[in-house]
DNA sequence: CTTGAATGTAGCATAGCTGTATCATATGAT
DNA sequence: ATCATATGATACAGCTATGCTACATTCAAG
């Protein structure tokens, strides 16, 4: 009755299956965690506080994660464009870790609370580059075609989610979504 | 210390509270809720068996009021792709309404599951529609273009709760999106 | 004025989540 | 074999939300 049984990090554990549990539901009980990870209840107390410490610890993880992947896909990048195109990619396979964060505030923090702030002026930087550069030549503001690239990001992650689509597919969706909208007929981009 | 004091019609408020309160926050309590729409949460009690009766009534509330604007404003489109720029204009006032009762599950009513169904079938099927009439070319699935199409809608109803767009510019922002992306630089549609 | 309906305030019991502590057990290192 | 550590199970108290009830109050209709 026993694969692990013990000592195969239960911090990681608990951090793994809180990410997939607050995904599915956000009011999920701390006991609910700790069932997911195969760990009691009171392992999850003696690696977090509570779970407002759970919570910046995830934050936390989870900006780390796109920091590090994106910064990754930026320093491949040949254009701005280009750039997008990348983080937008490297991005949606994380989005499940991301997204529940979202709705959670951390007044109280300002290091998640920039963190958050920096990649978004993040996305923003690289679209007002990608104007200056040419390659983006739409009317509309850096703020709104931001949040059109955040929320294409979500789409195709729940596209992934319904295993509508395979993750090359939903990157591809997405980012000819950002390209050329829904109605014209020819992608762009290469 | 009063302006209505008895009397106005408490189950609307009630009913207009929650759809506030559960908009800003969707782990409200009961209490909140009675306590925003002012009145005791006795009350609510008397009106409401409890938080699933609230939010059924809150949900088929909701798909009426969609169904209700989405239909006028198909009614008076004057093609598949008319209908969905009317639509989403109609549509993005009431997304406060509306957002919230996607994270709520309603697995045990049909009539609501069912709703939500409905409506984004007919989404999809007025894309295949403008597919047909020549207006929509893009190659990608009517599903995935529907779903572009809500969180359009999301982006949009975003910027409002921010006040950072009027509503028309809102709904400018979206279709605009929606039609061209974010790269082209000439607007399409009428 | 009387009456009835709707309401507000208050109280109470229950359930679930949380934080903490205790104790026994299993693991791995020495 | 021994010991420190990590863990599981359990118990306990505190808190909040909830569902319900009782009683007084207010308004409107008669």
């Amino acid at each position: 009755m026993s694969q692990k049984k013990f000592k195969l990090d239960s911090r990681e554990a608990i951090i793994e299956a809180a990410f997939e549990l607050y995904n599915e539901r956000p009011s999920a009980s701390l006991f609910d965690i700790a069932a997911r990870a195969g760990v009691g209840r009171a392992t999850l107390h003696r690696h977090f506080k509570g779970r407002e410490d759970l919570l910046r610890v995830l934050a936390r993880q989870a900006i780390a994660e796109i920091d590090e992947v994106a910064i990754e896909a930026f320093k491949q990048s040949s254009s701005s464009l280009d750039a997008l195109r990348r983080v937008m990619a490297v991005i949606i396979p994380l989005a499940n870790r991301q997204w529940f964060l979202a709705y959670e505030a951390f007044d109280d923090e300002p290091e998640i609370s920039l963190g958050y702030q920096r990649q978004l002026s993040g996305t923003e930087f690289l679209i007002a580059s990608a104007k200056k550069e040419g390659d983006i030549q739409s009317s509309l503001s850096d703020a709104w075609l931001a949040r059109v690239f955040d929320n294409l990001i979500f789409a195709a992650w729940e596209m992934l989610k319904e295993e509508k689509a395979t993750p090359a597919q939903a990157e591809q969706f997405a980012w000819q979504s950002f390209c050329e909208g829904c109605v014209a007929k020819v992608a762009l981009d290469a």
